[in-house]
DNA sequence: ACTTGGTAGACTGTCTACCAAGTGCCGTGC
DNA sequence: GCACGGCACTTGGTAGACAGTCTACCAAGT
C-alpha cells in the first residue's frame, strides 16, 4: 500500500478546491530521494546504506533518514540487517520472474475494470500517451519512452476505480522500472503496437479482450527480459559475485 | 508491500538452516500489538491514537511507536494527518468491495500458479486445513473458522511461490478479516464447500478450474457482505449523516 | 447572530545526545 | 591454514527539547 493517502499533491482535483501548499514531512522526501538515487543508480545493488551517511548526505537527522529506510526495507527496496544496516537491494534470479506475474494478474484485472469504467475523456488521453511513447520510442529516446510507459499503465490501473489495484500495481511497476531499464529499447515497437490494440479494447469496453491483451503485453516484456538475460550472461559471462568494497590485504 | 522482506522468519526454510532467536525489533511488536488492537476493536475506527498515549501504555518510548504508526499508515490501517496525528482508518462505503475486487484478482492467479505447483504434501495440508475448517463451522466457533480461513488462503497463496502474491493477498486478508469477520457465520457452509472443490481442482492440477472457482469464491464473498451490509441498513435505520455544523452555503 | 481575533493546550516533526547490544573485520597466536 | 579474541562501527532504543501546527474555546466587535 503505501501512499494510499488520497494525497492531492497530483492530478484531478475535485474542482474549485485547491489546497494550499501543504510542506511535505521530511521522510517523506527522503524515501523519495533515496528511492530516486536507488532507480538512477547512483546508489549500486549491494551497497551498504549507513543511516548517519546519507543524514548528512541529505542534511537531515538521523531519524528520518531512519523512516524512510523502514519504508524502504518494507516495500523491498533494502534489506535491513539488524544491527549491521541496510544494503541496496540485489534482486534474485527469480524476482524479476515474480514481480512480472504478480504485475500480470494486477494489470489484467486493472485493464479489465478500465474497459468497464473508460469514459470518453479517458480514452482520449489514453491515445495522447500512445502517441507520445510510440514517438519517444521512434526517436529513441529511451527515459521518455521508459516514463510514458509507466504512465500509460499508471493510468489504466488508475481508470479501474480500485485504488488497492492502484497501489499495487504502482509498487510493482516502480520495481519493475528499476530492474527493467536496460530491457526496453529491445521491445520498443512492439511494445507500443500493443499498448494501441490494448487501448483500442478498453475504448470498445471490450473488458476480457483488455484483460487478455494486457496479459500477453506483460507476458512478452518477461519473454523479453529472459532473452536479454540470457544474452548477458553469455557476454559478460562469469560475474558470481562482485565483492563491493572488499579491501583486504591489498598488499 | 511491506514484508517482503526476505525474511526468514517464517514458513519454507531450505532446510537445515534453523536461524535461532533473533530477538524481534521493538517495532514489529508495537506493529503487531496495534493490528491486532484494531481489529478487535480494542481500537475504535476513527480514534484518535497519541503517540505517547500508546507508548506508555505499551511500555516504550515514541520512536518505536512512530515508526509502527508509519507503517500501518502505509498499509492502510490508519491515517496519518501531518501535525495532528494518527486515526484509526474508517472505511468508506466501497472500500471492502475494493478489497475483495483485488483479493479476487490476487488469490485467483495465486490459486492458478498454486495448482500448478502443488506438491503431494501441500495438498495433503490443504486437505487437512478443509477439516479443521468445516469442523470449526459445525460446532460455531466463529473464530476459529475465520482462523482457518485465513490460513487456507495464505497456504494456497504461499503454494504459488510468488512471494510478491503472497505478500499483497496477506496484506489484503488481513484488512479483510478486519471488516469482515461479523459476516462470516453467514457464509459459513458454503464456503467450505467452495474451498473443498478448489482443494480438488489444485490437486488435480487444474489450473483454469482452480482459478476460476477461487475467483467465484471470492464474489460470492461479496455479495454475503453486501446482502448484509443490505440487511443491517434496514434494521438500523437510515442514516443520511449527521452534519455537525453546517450553516452556510459554501460560497 | 455571525464573524473576527486571540489565547491556550495538545501533538507532531525533527533534532541532539547517549547507551547497550550486535555485527563484521582483522590481526594474533597456534 | 584456522580458531580466538578484540576492536570499531552501526543499529535499536531512550530521553529531552523545541518549533510549528492543529483544535477548541472564549471574548469582543459588527
Amino acid at each position: 500500500m503505501t501512499t494510499i493517502s488520497a494525497g492531492p499533491g497530483a492530478g484531478a482535483e475535485p474542482a474549485g478546491v485547491r489546497h494550499v501548499k501543504r510542506p511535505t514531512p521530511l521522510r517523506e522526501s527522503v524515501y523519495e530521494a533515496l528511492t530516486e538515487m536507488i532507480i538512477d543508480g547512483t546508489l549500486e545493488r549491494g551497497r551498504h546504506l549507513v543511516e548517519v551517511e546519507l543524514a548528512g548526505l541529505l542534511g537531515v537527522s538521523r531519524q528520518p533518514v531512519r523512516e524512510a529506510l523502514q519504508r524502504l526495507n518494507n516495500e523491498g527496496w533494502v534489506d535491513l540487517r539488524p544491527g549491521f544496516g541496510a544494503m541496496v537491494h540485489v534482486p534474485a534470479e527469480d524476482e524479476v520472474d515474480q514481480l512480472l506475474a504478480a504485475r500480470a494478474a494486477l494489470e489484467s484485472e486493472s485493464a479489465r475494470l478500465a474497459a468497464r469504467h473508460a469514459t470518453k475523456d479517458d480514452v482520449a488521453r489514453l491515445r495522447e500517451l500512445c502517441k507520445v511513447g510510440t514517438a519517444y520510442q521512434e526517436s529513441g529516446d529511451i527515459d521518455g519512452t521508459v516514463r510514458t510507459n509507466g504512465e500509460l499503465h499508471s493510468l489504466i490501473t488508475e481508470m479501474s476505480g480500485n485504488r488497492f489495484l492502484v497501489d499495487f500495481a504502482a509498487q510493482v511497476d516502480r520495481r519493475v522500472r528499476w530492474y527493467y531499464t536496460p530491457v526496453a529499447p529491445v521491445r520498443g515497437a512492439a511494445s507500443w503496437r500493443e499498448h494501441n490494440r490494448l487501448v483500442k479494447a478498453i475504448s470498445e469496453g471490450d473488458e476480457d479482450k483488455a484483460a487478455q491483451i494486457m496479459r500477453e503485453h506483460t507476458e512478452h516484456t518477461r519473454k523479453a527480459y529472459h532473452d536479454l538475460q540470457a544474452g548477458a550472461d553469455a557476454v559478460e559471462t562469469p560475474e558470481p559475485e562482485a565483492a563491493p568494497r572488499r579491501r583486504r590485504r591489498t598488499n
